[in-house]
DNA sequence: TATACAATAATTGTATACAATATACACCCA
DNA sequence: TGGGTGTATATTGTATACAATTATTGTATA
């Protein structure tokens, strides 16, 4: 069994590149307009040009990245209106994702749900920001599972990376964190009750008030 | 393979090369599971691999091509799950854009909805599959671009492509024009009035209908 | 000093060469 | 005869070489 993981293992170097520039992206440690250099990239990662321009293609669909011919690549610049607009779409993807997994959800996703809600709490107690982080994505990621659209689930995780640099900016704000549990609860409770319609309401609420404070504090933080 | 179309604009042959490839999928000259050979590919459009390479990269994050690891990229297969997700998605955004061209639509929007609203109808009456098919998305364009969203309008984009091989299955089907030309018509008169619930309500309906069509026809023509 | 311009370097775009791996088919052995 | 095994071939994965273009730097001149 101990052969079957190891067939597995097989990552194409591209693939590999493209997600060490991705969190390296959304983590920051490039920074917005920062060109990416072939050479330099490869060197550092110590592989050949091709691998980084094909992960340099693949990262520029994403959007994180924007090319200029015969220029090169640099980090996409994130505007508040790109802010703006993707949580608009956003806000339509989870509102439609509560909807369908009120109607979809079987007893294996509501066992999930309750746990991953009860973990977010956990996350929140614990005031340690990458926990909750990763508790709020799990959250909602368990919630697009049991809307059973692979579609849905593919297209908001695109457009979820694309803001992802800024997710922090919420979760930091622990002013807010009793009403994010409380509204993780509500929409929880909602969906296990199939209540299709008070789970949207919630959940609208609930990334409306997301996009006020990222707004927020992006603005305060920095011109853009 | 022409490049001489306009010297004074430079395009990378990989967009050269995504352009065709993702054509000649859409228009089914490629058809669903057949495999893509580079060198053949290459070979045909006169170009290397790398570009080639790298076009298959795109059209990989696009979800028209698959990658098998070691073995190649082969053809998208759609299945009709997939078509429902992707519509179910689309009737999302398009439920979206109505909401938002009402809110933001200026004079010249509401004039390049007025045109649209009327070359559709010609289109009808022209009884031509492509140009209703064209006049068809026109028209739903125009609407996207009046919501001022361009993150809207790229997930849109991408959502459409990956369906757009059965975008002409409803517009083949001639007993629904007149419906068609209502509902665009309806949807026209409430944008204008900046009605957004009505706008959304008709728009619903409308994808709807089409899901239906589609669906009918496709399933009827072939087990997928 | 500022500017025009030429030479040079740096970088991307493209093509090709080489390596690793999977597939097919013949062949050998039990 | 059946199954496994090895080899040949085709194909992808990766690296490198070359071409085209852009940016930079330095210099001469007004």
């Amino acid at each position: 069994m101990k052969l079957d993981l190891k067939l597995d293992e097989y990552l194409p170097l591209r693939e590999v590149v493209f997600n060490t520039l991705r969190n390296a992206i959304i983590q920051g440690e490039f920074h917005p307009g920062e060109r990416l250099m072939e050479v330099t990239l490869a060197n550092k990662l110590g592989v050949s040009r091709t691998p980084v321009r094909e992960a340099i293609r693949m990262l520029e669909l994403e959007g994180l990245v924007v090319m200029i011919p015969r220029k090169g690549a640099e980090v996409a610049n994130i505007t508040v209106k790109d802010l703006k607009d993707a949580l608009e779409v956003r806000m339509a993807l989870e509102s439609l994702s509560v909807k369908l997994a009120c109607e979809r959800i079987d007893e294996e996703g509501k066992e999930e749900l309750k746990a991953k809600c009860m973990a977010f709490k956990e996350a929140i107690n614990s005031k340690l920001v990458p926990a909750i982080v990763q508790g709020d994505e799990d959250f909602h990621n368990v919630i697009y599972k049991a809307s059973k659209n692979q579609k849905l689930i593919n297209t908001a995780q695109n457009l979820r990376e694309q803001v992802y640099r800024y997710r922090v900016e919420y979760v930091k704000d622990f002013s807010y964190h009793d009403n994010l549990i409380r509204e993780h609860d509500l929409i929880t409770m909602a969906i296990l009750k199939r209540d299709a319609e008070t789970a949207q309401k919630i959940m609208e609420e609930h990334i409306y008030n997301q996009e006020q404070i990222v707004i927020r504090n992006v603005t305060m933080g920095n011109q853009m």
